[in-house]
DNA sequence: AGAACTCCTGTAGTCAGATACGGCTTTGTG
DNA sequence: CACAAAGCCGTATCTGACTACAGGAGTTCT
C-alpha cells in the first residue's frame, strides 16, 4: 500500500496520516523505490487511532496508550476512568444548559405579551448602530 | 468605570473586553480623557454575553442575537433550538464514549488473565523503538 | 512523449476564543 | 514632581487536530 491507499482504507486523508507520522502516532514504513509502503499492520494502527478518538482520547493520550505495555493495566485503567470523569463533567454541563434553554424555548413558543423570554433572559440591551454594523461585517 | 472595574465586575480580563469590543459585542464608550467610560449598562451588557455563552452560543450566534429586535421572537426560537438540537447531539456522542469506555475499565478492573482489555479494545499493536522515542519527546 | 496523477519535504494557514506583549500615554499616590 | 499602575493600540501567540500549498520527483495512462 502507498499513502494514499492508507488513508482511504482508514478513512482519513493524506496530510492526516503525515501528520499522524510527525506526531510519532504511526511508524514510517520502510520504502520502495523512494516511496513508503505500508502493510496490515499500519491499517491497524491507524484504525486504532480513529478508535480511540471516538472514544474521547486526545492524540497526546492515544500516544501515551500506545506506548503502553499491553500489561498495564493500572495506567490504561487511569486513562480510562480520567476520560470518564471528563466526559461526566462535559454531559452534566451540557444538560444544565439544555434545560436552560428548553425553558426558553417552550416559554416563547407559548407566544403571550411582551418581548421574547429568550432575548429577555440574557436582557440584551440595545446596541448602537456602530457596533452593530461591525457585527454584521465581522459575522458576514 | 474604567476598563479594568468592568473586567473585574464581569469577571472577564481587561483582554477580552477588548476583544469583546474588537468583535462588535460591546460598544465602545465615550471617553473622558483619552480614556474609556463604561456604565452600568455595558456592565450589563457584559453579563449578558457570559451568560448567553454558559448557554452553549457561540460569539457568533451572540452578535446575531444582540442585533435582534426585542420582538423577533421567530428568529430568537429558532436560534435556541438549533442550539438545543446541537447539544443533543453532543451529548449522545458522550453517552456512547462513556458507555463504551466504562464497560472496558470494568473489565479491567475485573483482572482476569490476558492482555489489559482497554489496550486490546483499540487492540493497540507494538511500536518501533524508534516511533515510541518520537512519541516521547513530542508529549513530554 | 506528454498529461495527469501521486508522492516527497517543509512550511504555513485554519478555526474559536481568548491571552500576551511591546511601546507609548494617562492617571493616581506619596 | 517622580514613579508605578493602569489604559491604549496593534500585532503576535496559544491550543488541538488538522488542512493547504509550494515546488520538485517519480509513476501511470494514452
Amino acid at each position: 500500500m502507498k499513502i494514499g491507499d492508507l488513508a482511504r482504507a482508514g478513512g482519513v486523508s493524506v496530510e492526516t496520516v503525515r501528520f499522524y507520522q510527525r506526531r510519532g502516532l504511526l511508524s514510517e514504513p520502510p520504502r520502495g523505490a523512494g516511496v513508503r509502503r505500508y502493510g496490515e499492520s499500519d491499517l491497524e494502527r491507524l484504525r486504532s487511532i480513529r478508535a480511540a478518538q471516538t472514544a474521547g482520547f486526545s492524540l497526546e493520550e492515544i500516544a501515551v496508550l500506545l506506548g503502553l505495555d499491553q500489561n498495564d493495566r493500572a495506567t490504561a485503567r487511569a486513562l480510562a476512568e480520567a476520560r470518564i470523569a471528563a466526559i461526566d463533567e462535559k454531559i452534566a454541563t451540557l444538560q444544565t444548559m439544555r434545560a436552560a434553554l428548553k425553558t426558553l424555548a417552550t416559554d416563547c413558543a407559548k407566544g403571550g405579551e411582551g418581548p421574547c423570554p429568550i432575548l429577555a433572559a440574557f436582557s440584551l440591551p440595545a446596541q448602537t448602530g456602530a457596533a452593530r454594523r461591525h457585527a454584521r461585517s465581522r459575522a458576514g
